[in-house]
DNA sequence: TAGATTGTTAATCGATTAACAATC
DNA sequence: TAGATTGTTAATCGATTAACAATC
């Protein structure tokens, strides 16, 4: 029930961005990389980018900027994502596949160890090179292999239900990608992904758009 | 260049979860809902949900709580969501499809109006219903078609081409799962989802959960 | 009336922004 | 030296939280 919020929210979730990016112009050379840069890439104000940075503890050079490769690793370390970290799938629908399909999550140091699925036409069939197995299987197997996290892509409807019984097998954090909000238990970690949200924000922004368009004939920038 | 900040992003992310909420409750016969119920759902402190309704200009009844109903128009309108919407979807890989296949954005007013692939072997194809069109029709059926806005499932080596084409056929909004940051003209709006971003708040989550137990030997709550 | 809930106003907290000295 | 950039300290802004009167 305790309500345990983590500061630096915004920071965090820009820390991917900065890693990708920092690994692209890593590998096209670049032995620096200045705040300004990475501002401007990603549309901010460089001085969010210099505090974020900070956050990592790896201290620049005035005038020049930061050791591309040391701070990958800062960013890394910062994120926990320096050390393998395995998780199992529940779910292998096309959001699953999506999920299996992208490559970053291995520089970031997640292994997906088992993927499973209900449907009788999807077991034992393989997505991206992981072996569906059947969701019957899944308590033995979580308890044997011990992920450190669990991705769930199961309908809304079913997610609580697939939730209770891999916390009963052991799992202490999720990856929710379904509709709903896990009732827990305290101590067991949940990260919610509301696609939809990000929708709200486009919408958002596309009447906010329409609202300056008129009134800028009235000299107003904004609206609201 | 400029930077125009969209005021309530927090509340606006929280309301399609009130709203998947709210439906449901509807369904299930609440005639009236109250923030303490929708708090307690999704763990939030109530004050949050009750500012967050407040924002839709609804007035509750003290004592009782919104009807459900004419909560759910209140969000709805305050999205956007009151009016139909049209996007087009380029990508039809598996993201593509699972986005296709997310029935919610129906009830969102969303609907997409082409799909569109530069993959031979997909091109023909139908997806939840939609046809998979060669992306080297996408110039001409973009501009009769018209959509409000583009969803960009492509890989991230091309997804700044295709959203300069989509722009010069009149594309004015994105929602961009591609893993770059577009670098767009003023007036036209993105809104970027970082699937990793989600991952690093888990990560950092985590962490903090292992730093905690740690902590908790000394009577500390909170760590860092 | 008692209990629950809304709505409003003020207080707090944390993230962003500004200013500027220090450094390469 | 001049230009660019970092790092630090303070100011601002906005979101969350607290307190409480008003209402059903």
């Amino acid at each position: 029930m305790d309500r345990i919020k983590l500061p630096n929210t915004p920071s965090i979730r820009r820390m991917p961005t900065y890693l990708h990016k920092l690994i692209k112009l890593r590998d096209e050379g670049e032995v620096f990389v200045s705040t300004t840069l990475v501002a401007e890439y990603m549309n901010l104000d460089p001085i969010i980018v210099r505090k974020d940075f900070a956050l990592t503890g790896l201290p620049g050079m005035p005038g020049v900027g930061y050791k591309t490769g040391e701070l990958i690793n800062a960013i890394r370390h910062f994120l926990g994502w320096d050390r393998e970290c395995s998780a199992c799938l529940v779910g292998g629908g096309s959001l699953g596949s999506a999920l299996l399909g992208y490559e970053e999550f291995t520089d970031y140091g997640m292994r997906i160890v088992a993927l499973f699925d209900s449907d009788p036409d999807k077991i034992g069939r393989f997505v991206h090179g992981h072996e569906i197995f059947d969701v019957r299987r899944m308590k033995k197997m979580v308890r044997l292999l011990k992920p450190d996290f669990a991705i769930l892509c199961v309908p809304s409807s079913c997610a609580q239900m697939v939730a209770d019984e891999l916390v009963a097998s052991g799992v202490k954090a999720f990856w929710n990608f379904a509709n709903v909000c896990l009732q827990m238990p305290d101590g067991i970690v949940v990260q919610r992904e509301v696609i939809a949200g990000g929708f709200a924000l486009l919408s958002a922004k596309m009447l906010k758009g329409k609202g300056a368009a008129k009134g800028a004939l009235n000299g107003v920038a904004d609206c609201d």
